[in-house]
DNA sequence: AAAATGATACTACAGTTGTAGTTTTTAATT
DNA sequence: AATTAAAAACTACAACTGTAGTATCATTTT
């Protein structure tokens, strides 16, 4: 797994191709047509670029193409974490945790919740 | 406070002066020397665009121009963080700290401190 | 079979980034 | 003041990005 990277639009595209796990390229259009809209030759330059990375393949359905995506979320979510963490936060999470816990980065509830599975990551790790 | 969006070299550029607080380009180019040889006209082109963004200043000292940074590193920490919070993590900073919990990237210790961590936040905020 | 339609492929182009060579300026040394 | 040395300014250029227009190809409808 070399690792892949993914532009701004690119990832936009994506997440599109995550959440409907297949899409033409009209669809893809028409999921991203909520934040802003894109000509279609747009979201095509898009998703030809992704296969050249081999981040995207597709199958051919009547005369038109549907996408599906190639990497997972979880990865590039831990792939795009660890670039973040290894860039600013010495390469520890802890280090990126400890910032947001600093700058307040969460509500009441979400900081028991988070206690919650501290505890049971420590439980997992024995 | 406009976001400005640093590339990678220029956030390495910018992290030598973190660490110097003011650094000549010399000085920049053999901080870097330890990961990489630049040439030296490479920093400076970088520090030339990073001036333009308003990411740097310069004072004259001789001949040579003394750098200092106007972006401070909690600051890129937060708006770099929460750039990837909303890109990937939908927008909560506790669905990345998740990930990073069921990924397994803390050491024992770690989840240890990070509880502590949290109850102090827990306390500060009532 | 020709025309219209809808889809993909090809081309384009400006702005950004990584990277550095060449030229000019400025300060220091004879 | 002339020469030299060190620094900055200017120029360059390919790869990558964001963005989309135009051309072509394949279906479907007359």
């Amino acid at each position: 797994m070399e690792k892949i990277k993914l532009t701004d639009l690119e990832l936009k595209v994506i997440k599109v191709l995550w959440d409907l796990e297949e899409a033409s390229v009209n669809q893809i259009q028409a999921a991203l047509k909520i934040e802003r809209e894109f000509a279609i030759t747009t979201i095509s330059t898009v998703l030809k670029r992704l296969k050249d990375k081999n981040a995207v393949d597709f199958r051919k359905e009547g005369r038109q193409f549907i996408y599906n995506t190639l990497i997972s979320e979880k990865e590039t979510q831990s792939s795009m974490t660890s670039n973040l963490v290894n860039q600013l936060f010495e390469g520890k999470s802890s280090v990126l945790v400890n910032h947001l816990l600093e700058a307040d980065a969460f509500e009441a509830e979400e900081l028991e919740r988070l206690k919650k599975l501290i505890e049971a990551a420590q439980k997992r790790q024995g």
